[in-house]
DNA sequence: TGTACATCAGTGAACGCGCGTTCACTGATGTAC
DNA sequence: TGTACATCAGTGAACGCGCGTTCACTGATGTAC
């Protein structure tokens, strides 16, 4: 027998209330039974689906980094040169800060949790399956000379570095930074960074 | 009365061994009893400190901040020029990150905590503090056109941002990357993002 | 088309573990006179 | 110098709460013939 469509629909519900959880109540109120809670999801169903709550919060965090990456990459399709490239870059990078800011918040949170230790193979796969075009494309500009000759994780920590910083501190309330008025000048910065001589 | 000074002394225990737990355990395994166990403190006296837990959190959080950021600006002191004092706080902030590599880890990734929100407004206090100096310094230099112009915020976000991303990628395993190497070329790859035209 | 059956999906009470915290207490240290 | 006393420092058994997880079960869905 074949997977059900409810079920689609329940795993829905599930993460988007994870997330709104997550969202209102942060690290601390990001439990199952809040979760289930909030889902309006019996706590078996929950586990039918997810097998654990680290599952759930793994199945989430890929959810959201895809989107991420997903829409990082769609922009570099649509740019021609290195330039366009790296400026289509960090401008989706913020523009995906502003539009989901929970699931931001989420992957920037995330980042050390431990609930995502069991899977972190997972994760790293499907990070590294999304990364490697991003890499690729890049790799190509620089062997034409459109971009000056680095090692390329300091590519990546160039381009990556400075549009996380600034989400991470537009999320934390801690700062008081206008993402607008930053997307319009750190694109470039950045560019600058990388263009040759 | 006055503080004894053998407090002072179990003071720093509970926190060596608490960074330790940290390193070794994770999230995950920072708790109460491992720190007690780890420390030789006796749980009441763990208390007797710091009133609960996430006090001794934020303690520990606090101290390791003071760590990093003395450490950038006693390399900003020493220098004259905007690109000497970028060069060297970049340089310092992957210098702290190799040789407290503990510490690098649990401020990383405590960002999100929760257990540091009770204590936020003297974290954050302490962090304006220390990063005031710095934010003057960089903004006497910008008016006297060594640096362009560009909003405080930006300029913050380019020179942390690309050190912070190397050394949480550094930190991570999760990519094999060499800080060393980086080092190199990273700070002179910041500063290009800054210098005037 | 109808019926039997296997599997998927969903339910919620119950459980045990380990967490942070409390508290009544003893011991050590410095101060006052 | 000696003694009384207040306060700081340290101890560890005990507690309650809420967490993630389990499990025996019912209901829904699609497949086979």
């Amino acid at each position: 027998m074949v997977k059900q469509q409810r079920g689609e629909a329940t795993v829905e519900q599930l993460l988007t209330a994870a997330l709104r959880v997550y969202a209102e109540s942060g690290q601390q109120g990001f439990t199952v039974n809040a979760v289930t809670a909030a889902s309006g999801v019996s706590l078996g169903s929950l586990y039918h689906h997810f097998g654990s709550f680290d599952g759930l919060a793994a199945a989430l965090y890929i959810r959201c980094m895809g989107r991420l990456f997903d829409g990082m990459m769609a922009a570099l399709e649509r740019s021609r040169t290195a330039r366009t490239g790296v400026l289509a870059l960090v401008q989706a990078y913020l523009d995906f800060t502003r539009e989901n800011q929970d699931a931001a918040l989420f992957l920037h949170a995330s980042a050390y949790s431990g609930y995502l230790a069991v899977h972190e193979a997972e994760i790293r796969a499907v990070k590294e399956e999304k990364l490697t075009p991003m890499a690729v494309w890049m790799w190509t500009r620089m062997e034409k000379g459109e971009i000056r000759p680095l090692p390329g994780p300091v590519v990546e920590v160039l381009v990556i570095g400075p549009p996380c910083e600034a989400a991470r501190r537009w999320l934390s309330n801690t700062y008081d930074l206008d993402l607008d008025e930053v997307a319009k000048v750190l694109p470039d910065a950045v560019w600058r960074s990388l263009r040759p001589e």
